[in-house]
DNA sequence: ACACAAACTGACCCATCGGTCAACTTGATA
DNA sequence: TATCAAGTTGACCGATGGGTCAGTTTGTGT
């Protein structure tokens, strides 16, 4: 019963791919406020052909942080059964930080939060760091108060705070993922003041 | 050898002022993007008043910035002879974040860090910073391996993870303070991965 | 009260941006 | 290779934003 519709073109997928990527790189020296002109010169094609593919400049965000989205998710879910529960855990806040610094989408994150798509992966990695989140605190590896919203939350603050030098050294994150998480750790952990939030 | 420059006008300093409690209000609001007419707009004047005292957008941003950036160097100064190393270099950062909290004027630094004036005040600002950190290394109330410039750039944090959720509890980030604080204790410090950047 | 400079006003200018669309190309299919 | 829908193009549009300025109002020193 599928409608028979024709299989895309090869310009038609070349020039999605190129504008992803051109987009991507545009948002990236930019910020949110990056031009679809300028994607589209970037990308060697006409502005029009931006909107062919996408219908408006959120649904283009969109579909970067979905890219980006499914890749940690996938990454997440490869740490689920890893044999230690604290390694893991870090394992996936190393992996996260890292693509954070590698494609810095946290400030689309607002602007791609409404999309469905969007929202449902931002879901299903939560469910991951959840059962991270568990694992580790069943084996101690990390204070007994720490929810998966702390960590949700606490992902992207390495490389955040990285990001008011001009020019951080790349791995520079790594030295505050390690003083964050060793914030996270049971050894000498100190009561906090104010109680978990919920989800969302 | 003064220039016999005239008073300025009440009113004039009235409408300046004004104008920088619209323009915190309405940056609060819509971020960076603001539009200098809502500024005016909300301060009941029009949209020339506001170039008259600000040359432009930058120069008014600045001019918030400052404000700020002074208040939380004289708060500073005032944790430097605390009897407590350890509490005074936390007091600071509870400081910093509430007022972080209360104005956030985070997404308007870059904008304004060319601005000597701000420049000048975040240097000495990192210069109070420093002597906070120094006691407090001393009296091995954090971990020797931690800078200043860590402290400075760790400072916008606990305030900054809390941006993800929606509607954050006004007091969240106290929590996060604390994770990270704990982080920074001597107690079950790990090794860092990166050395500590130069400043700036 | 007067005089004047400082301050205020709002219409106007120009650049930019997201988005549209009618005309034109082109890749796949038969 | 003929055909045509799918894809591309770039001129165009309306909205918006920062910034200007000639004309007007107003606070203040005399």
């Amino acid at each position: 019963m599928t409608s028979p519709t024709r299989p895309p073109r090869a310009d038609s997928v070349r020039n999605r791919e190129l504008l992803l990527q051109a987009a991507e790189a545009e948002f990236a020296e930019h910020g949110a406020e990056a031009s679809i002109a300028d994607i589209a010169a970037r990308a060697g094609v006409a502005k029009g052909t931006v909107f062919r593919h996408f219908a408006s400049k959120e649904e283009l965000i969109a579909a970067l942080v979905t890219g980006h989205m499914a890749t940690l998710t996938e990454g997440a879910a490869g740490f689920l059964d890893d044999p230690d529960p604290g390694l893991a855990l870090l394992g996936f806040l190393t992996l996260a930080a890292d693509q954070r610094q590698q494609h810095d989408v946290n400030f689309l994150l607002t602007a791609s939060a409404a999309n469905p798509e969007v929202a449902r992966l931002r879901d299903e990695l939560f469910g991951h760091i959840e059962s991270l989140v568990a694992r580790a605190r069943d084996a101690g590896a990390i204070r007994a108060d720490i929810t998966a919203t702390d960590v949700f939350l606490l992902t992207c603050a390495p490389v955040h705070v990285t990001e008011f030098l001009e020019n951080p050294p790349p791995d520079l994150w790594r030295r505050y993922l390690g003083i964050i998480f060793d914030g996270m750790r049971p050894e000498g952990a100190s009561p906090l003041a104010m109680p978990a939030p919920k989800w969302p």
